[in-house]
DNA sequence: ATTAAAATTGTATTATTGTATCATTGAATA
DNA sequence: TATTCAATGATACAATAATACAATTTTAAT
């Protein structure tokens, strides 16, 4: 069963359900899972992600009515597929824009200025560089 | 949940708002109310004050945009971070980084470069500068 | 191999909780 | 006295949680 790694920021604008539904659509769409990989039960990504099963469920839902997984009852949920090549690309964008654009609005209502976060992310981007290479 | 016991004095100069604003605030300075806690919903303290409840939510949203407390719609209210100026600062610059770690891990995975995602924070920020002043 | 009970998994419905919008009130002021 | 505006209240809404349910799989007895 996947470990999908989901972060849920529980003071963010975005409500959990759509946390969880652009994350998997994400994971999906970047190969960090595809077609046929199970997924957490409801019950068990709820406790992970210290939600209601409801919410997950509803995520699920969700992405299921975007044919991005195939939820059955009694059974579990799978990965059902990983979309048209030719949409992939534009999907992939707007995914992008979309995660920018909800990164944006936290981090603006956290306070933080455009300023402080083109400073901070250059600050990770070094610090990635370099547990990069110390790891080869 | 915590049992605030709070006064409010009706015929007070100062308003119902910013007495239950001030009253959570040296509950969480004076350390009886910690990170974590649940406070009473909005309607349960209003009832118990006897306010209307708006007015309790009213109170709650200005607590949490000062940083101090955590409102979550159907989940509840829960106190945010201790009281002192320097480690809500603290607590702040924390979730700020989490954030945006966060957004940088997905963002890569989904396969953008640094240049792209520069490039794109600069137009979002420009479009949200433009209907911010498109709405004056 | 069969089958029935138990466990697991998603679904449906209702209750709870905070949010948004507009209406009302009442005191300050023209 | 009339007007205006901040504070509060009323109502409808949106997101999440609680509970009971239905479909499927697993387990164990025969």
């Amino acid at each position: 069963m996947a470990n999908l790694n989901l972060h849920i920021d529980f003071r963010s604008e975005t409500p959990i359900t759509t946390q969880i539904v652009e994350q998997i659509q994400n994971r999906v769409l970047s190969g960090e899972l595809k077609p046929g990989d199970q997924l957490p039960t409801v019950r068990q990504l709820a406790t992970d992600l210290r939600v209601n099963f409801n919410t997950v469920a509803r995520a699920y839902r969700i992405l299921d009515s975007m044919g991005l997984i195939s939820t059955q009852q009694g059974r579990g949920t799978y990965i059902w597929s990983a979309g048209q090549a030719e949409n992939r690309e534009r999907e992939r964008r707007q995914a992008f824009e979309q995660l920018t654009r909800h990164y944006l609005r936290d981090a603006l209502a956290l306070g933080f200025s455009m300023d402080q976060i083109r400073a901070l992310l250059e600050t990770q981007i070094e610090q990635l560089n370099h547990t990069q290479t110390a790891e080869d």
